[in-house]
DNA sequence: CTGTATCCTTAGGGATACTG
DNA sequence: CAGTATCCCTAAGGATACAG
């Protein structure tokens, strides 16, 4: 049944991790989501990277696959559809605080402000929660 | 004469970390040095993923390039290369150890003991740095 | 505006032969 | 064993046209 297996390299799960979002663009959708409240097709098409229209689709349905995204119909606007983290999604939190941190860290160019990069060396465990539990409200 | 900007999408620390190492095949170098102690070629071929001889030289090079490692020639050994993490490659431990805590979670076959993804969620900064201080000693 | 489809180019990468 | 070089193919992705 699951023969996914022959996709599958290994059993690491730096590797798991590496093929479900391990390209050039799935964690800039990711970013978007998290840190930018960005929920619509156009607001993605957006961003500063310029990701091209097939490959957006392409990773809004790998991600949704993947259960890291869940999208649903705007009756509102022309049953337009909203994408939103999943709780998997969420999870990844700590994984893009880890990398901006490292970045920051090593990045002359990276705008994040060194007071937010401060913040999270200093209660990145506090900081944490502070942005989980503002992102469970919507 | 830093026009290295125009192959640079953007400013964004996340976008930074996957113009460094975001591709399928970097972090299973950097996981194969950080947990598995390997430093020669010959190691990294071996691993379970089996990257393919071009590949790897190839983000050998990359990966010294950007000093996230450091190559020395080991006098012992005809001059064979040996490969190691800079300061700046050890720096994505915190990364590593968060992508291998949401593996952990969501990857049924993720092979990392159960009891490691415990201590590693409930005492995250203690692990982070019992590792480091380890790895500091080589 | 929200996507889908198509065309086409390039980079990634597998296999393998080869050299010191 | 430690790499380099070559061949070739596939997937990634940019540009753009098109449809609801």
């Amino acid at each position: 049944m699951n023969d996914d297996s022959s996709r599958c390299r290994s059993n690491c799960p730096i590797n798991f991790a590496l093929e479900t979002f391990g390209d050039k663009w799935t964690l800039l959708i990711i970013r978007d989501m998290m840190f930018k409240g960005k929920r619509r097709y156009g607001e993605f098409l957006a961003s500063a990277e310029g990701i091209s229209t097939n490959i957006l689709a392409s990773r809004l349905q790998r991600l949704e696959a993947s259960g890291l995204i869940v999208s649903s119909k705007d009756p509102a606007n022309r049953g337009v559809a909203l994408y939103q983290l999943s709780p998997k999604g969420k999870d990844l939190l700590p994984v893009m605080l880890a990398i901006t941190s490292w970045s920051g860290r090593y990045d002359a160019l990276s705008s994040a402000p060194a007071a937010f990069l401060e913040e999270l060396e200093s209660d990145r465990e506090g900081l944490t929660r502070k942005i989980r539990a503002a992102m469970e409200q919507t």
